[in-house]
DNA sequence: TTCAAATTAGAGTGGACACTCAAAGAGTCA
DNA sequence: TGACTCTTTGAGTGTCCACTCTAATTTGAA
């Protein structure tokens, strides 16, 4: 894994994975159809990557790193900034974001490393959502700001959902809908 | 398929099929599996079903229309008696609906008949709570109406799904917050 | 140019899968 | 009881799966 010709075929590789995992689950998904699609025989596959869910879970660890923009801004983002960043997200990187919608869907398998990894990205990912609507209403309790966190961003999941179903399906107008209700009861 | 016998093993294996898709999703759902936790042998499975996607499909069918509560009431509920049968459904059938969501959710797997049926029982579901929003607040206009039920539709299978993951989480908290916040921008 | 290490080729393995089938066993009529 | 149909049995079939192995080829540092 350190001449060259070796991480290019690792890319075409995870790239191949990428692709199937959005367009057919990660069961769906089978050694024989990536090795297609990379141009690529079995041999050359079992060289890099250990297993087949080993490189399914690089491209969903993948997948999950790329909800959470920007780190840096933790403690100064509005609402509406987290709502757009994942609204871009879901627009500006369409295999990803499938890919990211069907392990929340199906509970990561039953690798448990991976669905630790789910968990403790919701966590975060309400807990970021909390702190920001604390921000915009100090009043509000700690816990339910979490709570009402926690609705806003499965809600959230729940609309960028049906675009696995409906690939025209305007997130970002039913997205700002549950801000804006948000919004109007706080 | 006439006998005493074979309806109740046929009962028997449909409970099965209901419980294993719930707890593995439509792949992870094997034959084998359904014979022994029905009790039963290959030959009997295929003596009552044509396939194992006839028995998935039938339990399918069967969480789909479990959702749909008192088709009767068509025209006279409010969009709370709409959200709390759902949550109600949701609480009492938790086999059922986790097989609901599963599918509703990942796109019924790569059947047609069920993606169809899908796609129809949800354009239902969200015609009845536009008009049942309609009915709250005749100056929504028709379109508006059918949008904003359809993000309310959403993001309660949002907080659906979550329960897939952890059984002990709020659904009817959750969903009343949603229901609440709609209801604070009309 | 040499040569060890990295990479590919591609046939092959064992296991799990959905599904079949012929024969034996029950149930339900006349 | 006889006769017919439905049901169960359980070993067996072919296919596809993830994965392995050996030998050939390519790479790049010295």
């Amino acid at each position: 894994m350190r001449y060259k010709a070796g991480l290019e075929t690792r890319e075409r590789i995870l790239g191949a994975t990428r692709s199937l995992v959005a367009q057919n689950g990660l069961d769906g998904t089978t050694i024989k159809a990536i090795c297609e699609l990379a141009g690529v025989l079995p041999g050359s596959f079992y060289n890099l990557f250990a297993s087949k869910e080993q490189a399914i879970v690089t491209v969903v660890r993948e997948a999950i790193d790329a909800v959470d923009p920007d780190p840096d801004h933790h403690g100064t983002d509005t609402l509406q900034d987290l709502v757009d960043a994942y609204v871009r997200f879901l627009e500006e990187s369409p295999e990803l974001s499938r890919v990211y919608i069907r392990i929340g869907v199906s509970g990561a398998g039953s690798n448990p490393e991976l669905t630790g990894r789910m968990v403790r990205h919701h966590q975060e990912r309400v807990g970021r959502f909390a702190a920001a609507m604390k921000r915009q209403s100090p009043d509000l309790s700690e816990t339910l700001a979490e709570r009402r966190a926690e609705t806003l961003v499965l809600a959230l999941n729940g609309i960028a959902l049906h675009r696995i179903i409906d690939p025209a399906f305007d997130v970002a107008w039913h997205a700002r809908v549950l801000l804006d209700d948000a919004a109007a009861v706080s």
